[in-house]
RNA sequence: GGAGAGUUGGCUGAGCGGUCAAAAGCAGCAGACUGUAAAUCUGCCGGGCCACGCCCUACGGAGGUUCGAAUCCUCCACUCUCCA
């Protein structure tokens, strides 16, 4: 899921973001059939932010103009956060209390509470497809009692969250930072429960991606995946990293969100089939092939890298449009490699492939 | 012809006796970014080393004063402004 978070794919208009990707599939997996030459590219969803869209336009506005989807011409699915990562983000400006969150605007500093109640109320009045329980992520680093602590008190918001549940549908979310006994026990928890005879419509590994090293969050994905009811979508909040993408649907997660294909975009740092670069650097300034010759993107089917570097230079905002056009189409390309590897029953192959290849020099 | 101001590292531009290899910004070079307070942030940026310290070359040029000069004095070169 591209990140929207105010309703929004940063630097691509919504037209832009649903042609994104290619009808190509690279990395050698083309013989499934999933994707066909006239079925649409570009993502199937996107994820917004119950916090950000709640401050600007806010929730009577966006309700009375029809929802976010009409809003922002998306005719395709949405899932909001509930504004639970801010209270990671934005930890110096919110205060936490059993009853909810002590908000003060990060833009004019007036002041918002939030409830696991008016989160899921906002997200579906807003319209959204799938709404995101209100949690609490703490940061890496707290001792085991401070993360158990704040994982009951996500209990506890997960089951009020779950009770305000109406039209949209609602994932809960495992807490329990790098600690793995209580990443079960929040598994047991989160899994369930349930409201008017039903329980979450998918669950969420939250928590992770918050300073910790690398082995430490794939010890927590590792563990506690497999221990996810199999017959909901399990989804890794706030991954990652095209590696990290592969690693997860390993461990048996379906669904992730990341800034990173969008924010290193902008920032010149692009994903490719044989690792990162950073456009930027001098030695692309005269380079005149295709940014990723294996991509058949907008960006890698009609610039250069050379042009890349110039408009990343020059501070010109086509550089923030071409290059994430191209990392979003390389994360959804590269989901779409996966569903065929799986669906053909080569996965494991794929995997080793891709990552071996990103690992390696760029041939030419 | 006369009067005045100025010349600092790639550029703009501080500094006006030591704490100056010289502020700051820009440019340049490299890196970071993981449920977005990010088109952001960080580091390097005269040269050379057996580099958390030392050596060399440096503030238009040449001399001088001083323990010590980018900073003071003299001459020269060049630039700009104003008056004829």
């Amino acid at each position: 899921m591209p990140v929207g978070t105010r309703a929004s794919v940063k630097s691509l208009t919504t037209d832009q973001l649903k042609r994104l990707g290619s009808n190509h599939v690279p990395l050698g997996t083309q013989d499934s059939g999933l994707r066909t030459e006239d079925s649409a590219p570009g993502p199937q969803i996107i994820l917004n932010n119950t916090y950000h869209l709640m401050l600007r336009p806010g929730v009577d506005l966006v309700e009375q103009l029809g929802g976010v989807h009409k809003f922002m011409g998306w005719d395709r699915a949405v899932l909001t956060d509930s504004g639970g990562f801010q209270l990671f983000s934005l930890a110096a400006i919110r205060k936490i209390r059993e009853e909810g969150v002590e908000f003060r605007s990060h833009i004019d500093g007036s002041p918002y509470f939030l409830t696991p109640e008016l989160s899921v109320q906002i997200q579906t009045r807003m319209g959204v497809d799938i709404a995101m329980a209100f949690d609490e992520c703490p940061a890496y680093g707290i001792s085991h009692a401070e993360v158990e602590k704040s994982m009951l008190l996500t209990h506890r918001w997960a089951k009020r969250s779950l009770a305000a549940r109406t039209t949209s549908a609602l994932f809960g979310i495992v807490q329990g930072g790098v600690h793995l006994d209580l990443r079960k026990r929040s598994v047991e928890e989160i899994a369930s429960l349930e409201a008017d005879g039903s329980g979450f419509d998918g669950i969420a590994i939250g928590g992770v991606s918050v300073g910790e090293p690398k082995d430490e969050m794939f010890e927590v994905v590792n563990h506690t995946t497999p221990l996810l009811p199999a017959d909901r979508p399990r989804y890794l909040m706030g991954v990652g990293t095209p590696e990290d993408l592969v690693n997860g649907v390993a461990a048996g997660i379906d669904m992730f969100d990341c800034v990173m294909p969008t924010r290193n975009a902008r920032n010149g740092s692009l994903f490719t089939s044989f690792g990162k670069i950073h456009i930027k650097n001098a030695k692309y300034a005269a380079d005149d092939r295709p940014l990723d010759p294996n991509c058949s993107c907008v960006t890698c089917t009609t610039v250069s890298r050379a042009y890349l570097r110039h408009l990343y230079a020059n501070d010109e905002i086509a550089a923030s449009v071409y290059n994430t056009i191209h990392n979003l189409s390389f994360y959804l390309d590269l989901m779409g490699a996966i569903r065929q590897a799986i669906a053909s029953n080569s996965f494991h192959s794929f995997r080793e492939g891709f990552l071996s290849r990103l690992s390696s020099e760029e041939s030419s």
